[in-house]
DNA sequence: GCTGTCTAGTCCTATTTTAGAACCAAGGTT
DNA sequence: AACCTTGGTTCTAAAATAGGACTAGACAGC
């Protein structure tokens, strides 16, 4: 009774969802766009127990979305930075913002903004045709890998 | 020890986690923009057991992600329909496939592939700014909730 | 209309995961 | 040296998950 796993789909969303589609790692993700990188500084602001929050950032590490490196302040204490691949789950991130934004709130209820370093909201997310158009869920479908039942 | 919960949060990334971050339900969305609609097709495309199906199924009509609908085929069934909600989420299960794509497959691996009507590769998803010029993370800052600009 | 099969579930149990608190060791502070 | 902070680990109880058994209504064949 293991819990299910998708490691080895060949769909990208399900591996992605494997990865890091649990209860807390994008939140930790959201936290270090915020600039968190303490493990206390996760701590307090997410609420999450202890074992839950090592358990979490080791596999963070261990994907390579989150990297252990010296404090910025000089102490022999280590720091959580996102990497590479953690900056490229931005767009992720947003469109979880978006999405709430626009159905979990009713309307006047304050919630937090993402803006731009003018002060200015942003835009809605794109995605672009190879030409640049902008396409919607109907433009596009999903063109298997290999043989497989559909 | 209830399982922790953001429904109230002020941040609409958590709120949205919330109420879609678990292990099933953006796969049950996938599915659904792959054209699924019944039960058992979800049932058997996920492998996921029928009492959990059962259960996020119903959280997501409740949600209004998901809506039944008649059967298309005139059976005295049911189906599961992406609402206007739904459809919304698709940025973020766009988002998802294309960091898996990026960062979870070894060279040369295959994988299902999201193309236009003409069959053409999509590009990436961009964020613009309010004048159209495309953001990244280091562009942008969360302004918190009630903070209004002077 | 009777029988058998398909669909869409519910219910039950074993196992795994999570929450929360207690504990601990090394680093830093006075 | 004594004490507080940081960053964990370990423990237990409660909750979620996986998987199978079971069931009621729909449908198909006879």
């Amino acid at each position: 009774m293991k819990r299910t796993g998708f490691s080895e789909a060949e769909c990208p969303v399900a591996r992605a969802l494997d990865a890091i589609g649990d209860w807390w790692s994008l939140l930790i993700v959201r936290d270090a766009f915020d600039g968190l990188r303490r493990f206390g500084d996760f701590q307090k602001n997410l609420g999450i127990a202890k074992g839950m929050l090592s358990t979490r950032l080791r596999k963070l590490v261990e994907l390579d979305v989150l990297e252990l490196v010296p404090a910025s302040d000089g102490s022999a204490y280590q720091e959580y930075a996102l990497t590479r691949r953690g900056r490229d789950l931005f767009p992720v991130i947003v469109g979880l913002r978006q999405w709430g934004e626009a159905h979990l709130y009713a309307r006047g209820e304050a919630h937090s903004d993402l803006v731009d370093q003018a002060g200015q909201p942003v835009g809605q997310l794109v995605l672009p045709s190879r030409t640049g158009r902008p396409l919607t869920w109907s433009d596009t479908k999903v063109r298997k890998a290999g043989a497989r039942k559909r």
